[in-house]
This record gives C-alpha cells, structure tokens and sequence, in this order.
DNA sequence: CGTATTATTGACCACTTTCAAAGTGAGTGG
DNA sequence: CCACTCACTTTGAAAGTGGTCAATAATACG
C-alpha cells in the first residue's frame, strides 16, 4: 500500500482475523478519519469498505518528504495518533469488561455522539440517528456473536431504552438513560 | 501530571475502571516504555506501579519546547505511538475473541518474547522465565476473573504446555507449542 | 413474484463467573 | 527455630451469560 489518505464521506472498517475466521474490528473509519500510517508500507488490518467510500489519497513517498520539511505535521498526525490510542483503550475497557447489554448501548451512545457532532445538535435529550453496520459488524466491533447483538437490542426495545424504525433507524428518547446503560464512568483518570 | 518519562527499572500498568470497579489493564509499562503525552497535561488512565520503580522523567514544558525545535523528535515519538497502537489493537482481538486458555497462552508468549529480547537469547525452543504479574493483574490484562487464570494456568500445566517452579517461574518445552495455543494468526494483514 | 441478504427468535449447551473453602509460602516476632 | 499471619493462589460446586445450531421473518432487489 503506497498511499495514505482521509476520509471524505463513507464508511469503512479496520479488522483483525484469527486463522479460523474469528474476527475483530479495531476500528471505524468516518468521514475526517485518516487511514495509512507514514513510514510503514504494509500494516496487519484488513481495511473493507462497508458502504461507496470516497477517499482524499496522497502517494506515501511525497506526503513523508512534506512531513520531514513540515514538522507542524508531524505534531498534528502525533495527536491524532495519540487521540486513537485513546479510542482504542477505551475499546479494550468494552471488550474485556463490560456486559453484552453494556456493548450495546456504549455502541449507541458512540454512533449517536458522533452523529450529532455532525449535525450539531447540541446535547439533546432526545437523539435520532441511522445505524451505519450491519448487526454482524456490530457484533464484529463488540466481541459477540450477531444473535447476541440481535436479542439485546430487543431487550433495549421492550425496555424503553431504544426506540426502532426499521432495523437501521433508532431514536434514544433519553440519552442519560442510555448513556447509564452504557455503564461508562464519569470521573476521569488519575495520571499519565 | 507535569512530565514525561522513560521506564529504567521495574514495571508498572496503566488501568481503567467502571464505576463499579471493574478494571481492564490497558498498557503495560516496561523498561525501555514511554509515559506520558505531550500536549497533554492530564489523562484518562489510572497509572499504577506493581514492583519499585525507577523512572528517567523529563519536565512536560522543556520537553515539548524541544520537540518544537527538533522535529526528529516528534517523528520518534509518532512512531511509538503507532507501535502501541498496534499493540492496543491486537490486545483488543484478544479481549474481544480469544479463548480463556488462548488469551493466558497469548499473555505467556508476550512475557516470553519480550524477555528474550532482553536476554538476546534467539528464537530458542525452550524458555525460562519470571512473570512479572499477578494473578489478580493478569486477570485484569486479559479481561477474566483471578480463579479462570488459576484454573488455566493449571490446565496448561497439567497438559505439558508449561511447567511451573513455584507461583511466578514459568518454563516453556515447547515454544513452537505455546503460540499454537495462543491461536494466532500467522500471515500478516492486507492493508493499510 | 422469487431469491438473496439481513435480522429475529427459540432451545439447548458450554464456558466463564461467582461464591466458598482450603492450600501455599514469605516474612515477622516470640 | 518455629508458629503465626497475611497475601496470594488453587480448587470445587453451582449459577448465569453468551454462544451454537436451527428455524422463521423481514427487507431489498432483480
């Protein structure tokens, strides 16, 4: 892979596979998000696009030149690195600790924070957004099976906590409820 | 948190908790391992010495002057960030879909590796070593309770993948065997 | 319409957790 | 030197969550 690029609109997704087919996504790619790492020509994801994707594409050789000349980018690519190792370790809390239920509505709360700081509503009691996965890719992204995923939705339905139209459309008729199920912690850290 | 460091001697692990106290190991700090973010003067992650520690620290303010100055530095420092984000994403296959028997064979071929790298003995079949954690702390890595660690180290004992000198002193016959328990995947990735 | 893909639901089962008890071993003080 | 203590570890039995297998339903699309 000789390029890196930016996302410009349209999904795509980082997994990783164990041999028997096993697989695990690390990562979603939306629009704004940067793809392809400088000084690497060959990384261990597999990159898919989920939907049309139009991607802003810069060869690899020339964009690490502008970067030895530009140090401001180097800065620039170091935070967004450092913001997806947060990401990532947030993820690690999901995946080793949390409840198939928590997996969920942290999902939710995710797709929905994002959504609206597209959208710009503010925070809003009530949110309405489109699902951009599949149940499978959901399942892929929270370590559990696509039944799994199916039945807690459900369970999220009949219990209020969600609202379907469709299979992709849902309405959160209040956030804070959802975001309690989520079980995330409010305080912060402690150091680093 | 107002500096930077370098890990010299000892080990520490940086954690996140829910609310309730479940805690997932997120990083786990050797010598030779960075903390600390520039640009960042607090985050979101408990950072806990296990063993006496000793820390080579660099004041955050000088320290990001410098890397205004030489960009070299900033590049360094971007490349280790990509190496713990690839770290982070691989831990998360394994919180999101290994086995219990898979992730303590996973953990024990990491210790395994890393202590080799150290003590420049090659790719050895046979390895000695000390594991530097817990079972409390492994079971934090990995995202299962202290009794299933108990249980699976036992199991892999009994069935010859290990043998064990007291609580912490792990002998592997057989490292070819171990990374088959381990259940990874061998050919690289396809992109990115 | 018919077909394929995606999603839901049920029944059963396995693996991991939970709760509980007992075992090990290093360090301390008598 | 030995018994005591405390932290860590092992092991067992029961319970529960999520997984597997299978059938059915909804939706999209030619």
């Amino acid at each position: 892979m000789d390029f890196v690029a930016s996302v410009v609109s349209g999904i795509a997704t980082l997994t990783q596979t164990l041999e028997d087919g096993r697989t695990q996504m690390v990562g979603l790619l939306l629009p704004s998000d940067f793809v392809g790492r400088p000084g690497r020509n060959r990384a261990a994801y597999n990159v898919t696009a989920t939907t049309d994707i139009l991607m802003c594409c810069f060869r690899r050789k020339p964009f690490e030149e502008m970067m030895e000349r530009t140090p401001h980018i180097a800065q620039r690519l170091l935070q967004m690195t450092l913001d997806e190792l947060d990401a990532a370790r947030e993820w690690m809390l999901l995946l080793g600790r949390k409840t198939a239920r928590e997996k969920i509505a942290s999902l939710l709360s995710i797709v929905a924070r994002r959504d609206a700081s597209i959208n710009m509503s503010p925070s809003a009691r009530q949110m309405v957004f489109d699902l951009p996965l599949t149940r499978e890719a959901m399942a892929d992204y929270l370590g559990l099976t696509l039944e799994t995923v199916s039945r807690q939705m459900s369970a999220l339905k009949r219990d209020g906590v969600i609202e379907l139209q469709g299979k992709r459309h849902v309405t959160v008729p209040d956030m804070d409820r959802l975001l309690l199920e989520a079980g995330d912690d409010s305080d912060g850290g402690f150091l680093i």
